[in-house]
DNA sequence: ATAATTTAGGTAAACGTTTAACCATGAGAG
DNA sequence: CTCTCATGGTTAAACGTTTACCTAAATTAT
């Protein structure tokens, strides 16, 4: 059976208090035998502190929730990294949510965590979800959105990245170096970071002097599986272009197969870009020219201004907004 | 301020014990007038139960905790994901700790989660520990260990992948393509999977009559950087060899790299054959010959087994041994 | 010498639940 | 008419801490 502090207590034959203030370190007032003998017997008898029974009190549990779509898409493990570093240094522990995207779970897990008393949560949202405010309104903890923010939320803090100007200064690499019918396959337009992307695609089209093409615009999901089905259709239809926007790497890594079963060279015939910029993108074949994004910085910032949030409730933070790098390699001439 | 279920009591005109059962579903004998009445109540008020304050009783917090060295490592997001997913179907949470493979941290942890009173720990532990156990016997929850195990640890349960059968079945398969000289780039030999690597394949050399020449064996870690790092000092060496058989994946990748700084084409000059299968394999140039892992179901197995042993934890569990499965692409000639 | 302060520690309430044990009422059985 | 049982609850202890407040002795200041 787990020992308790009671029993250190009666061992050391003091009351519990003191063994918890020398325990929590709080023992300015203990004298120094008390304090050895007592923490003699803790580690004698490998007494480790209830925190669940600390925290009915504390009201704090020190730890925090992330929600994310899924660690398995590689844009993800390195934003958790960055607010696991963040939380383990500032002594808070996080629970790891898949959400698959799916609503249901979503809000599945907040009630979860909320039971659970998370002290705060980090959340990747699948959808902008412009009326559902109700579930989102029982948010009684800090939360932070990242990446993806939902419109109708006010969060106590966003923490997204420039994404129009990313796929501005993206696209208008490509039509510099020539492209001139640049196909944009997209990720799932409910999401804001697509919609941006998308924005500053087409931005960047009118900036300089090309035409906006419907044909050329494709919506699918955030996979390779969807660069390869799109890129397919695309050859397979009736539109022609030079080169593609990806709304993502592992889009841009599906198109790049679809293309070489076609035949069709990267980036002889057909120049690619991508935006994220994860280690694959370092080695497919040909390397990726991408958008890098700070993924890592996201999670690590993230985690920080929550924390600072839930130390300080009543501070208000300044949305972050990360600068995106345009990172050339040998998917465009 | 967060509402309790004393509150809900005194509006619903019953007991905290009422209330109480409702909330579990124990409520067999509670009219449905009464029952309606405090659900209603609950939902008016947005009552979320406290479960910190459940755990003290019942002494479960249905979270457990997941120790891996780095999830940005492209093998631990699939792992991560398959105990994810077992956890939440069975009213499971997971706490995220990253390691890097430090003894330190991975002692930190252990200790911040028994704080915490998870019910049980996955661990994949960073070196076998001969010695340490010290630490180790502390544990006063249920601990399976996945991936690599502990040798002097008496851990109620783990679960691995027949690693020796792997590199056997790879090296053979090389063997059998021709390739005579196989460099072996391993990954620590700290660790379980390395070591049993390492075996298969000298017993693979063996078995066909190849000698084994130690000066085609080089010890390092799991990464591309190693990968690169070793296959270039190899060539720089005066061994000759014509092939890699390599720890990993990204070792693999790395060594492809330093190999076409080289000017020499795989499988043309050297033949490449990695471990693990995980999704870049699909994608680098060329395709991974590899040995296929079910990183998924390691993870998966694992939080079943857990959570079986925390519900019964008398029960005694078997050692899961997952096995390997060579996947032939274009690495190989 | 006395007052004030410091040192070293104790007391007990509180945190929000669960659960075993108990109780009151009414209905049906004999 | 009494006994038994089911129904629909209530009571109160317990879980393992933290912390505001209290006390007694020792030390220092005046």
């Amino acid at each position: 059976m787990k020992i308790t502090i009671k029993e250190i207590a009666k061992m050391a034959d003091v009351s519990i208090a003191t063994v918890s203030k020398v325990v929590n370190h709080k023992d300015k007032n203990i004298s120094e035998a008390t304090r050895q003998r007592i923490l003699d017997l803790i580690e004698e008898h490998n007494y480790v502190p209830n925190r669940v029974a600390s925290s009915m009190i504390t009201k704090k549990t020190n730890s925090i929730g992330l929600i994310i779509p899924d660690i398995t898409n590689p844009f993800f493990p390195e934003v958790a990294r960055g607010v696991e570093d963040y939380a383990n240094l500032a002594g808070y522990h996080v629970v790891l949510c898949n959400s698959d995207n799916n609503p249901i779970k979503e809000v599945s897990y907040i009630a979860m965590l909320q039971e659970k008393m998370v002290d705060g949560i980090i959340f990747t949202s699948s959808s902008l979800r412009k009326n559902i405010s109700k579930e989102f309104l029982k948010f009684q903890i800090p939360v932070i959105t990242v990446d993806r923010d939902i419109e109708d939320l006010k969060t106590q803090g966003k923490i997204t990245v420039d994404n129009i100007t990313g796929a501005y200064n993206g696209v208008s690499y490509m039509i510099e170096r020539g492209y001139k019918h640049i196909l944009h396959l997209a990720g799932p337009l409910t999401s804001k970071p697509s919609l941006d992307r998308h924005e500053g695609y087409k931005k960047a089209l009118n900036d300089h002097n090309l035409p906006y093409d419907a044909a050329l615009f494709r919506e699918g999901n955030y996979t390779a599986d969807w660069g390869y089905n799109g890129a397919k259709a695309a050859l397979e239809s009736e539109t022609t272009f030079d080169s593609i926007f990806c709304g993502n790497d592992m889009i841009a890594i599906g198109a790049i197969k679809a293309l070489y079963e076609k035949g069709l060279k990267v980036p002889d015939d057909i120049g690619i870009v991508g935006f994220d910029d994860i280690y694959m993108a370092t080695v497919v074949s040909p390397n990726l020219t991408t958008i890098c994004q700070p993924n890592y910085m996201m999670g690590y910032k993230a985690a920080e201004m929550l924390i600072e949030l839930i130390k300080h409730p009543q501070s208000v933070l300044e949305d972050v907004v990360l600068k995106t790098e345009l990172i050339i390699r040998e998917s465009t001439k």
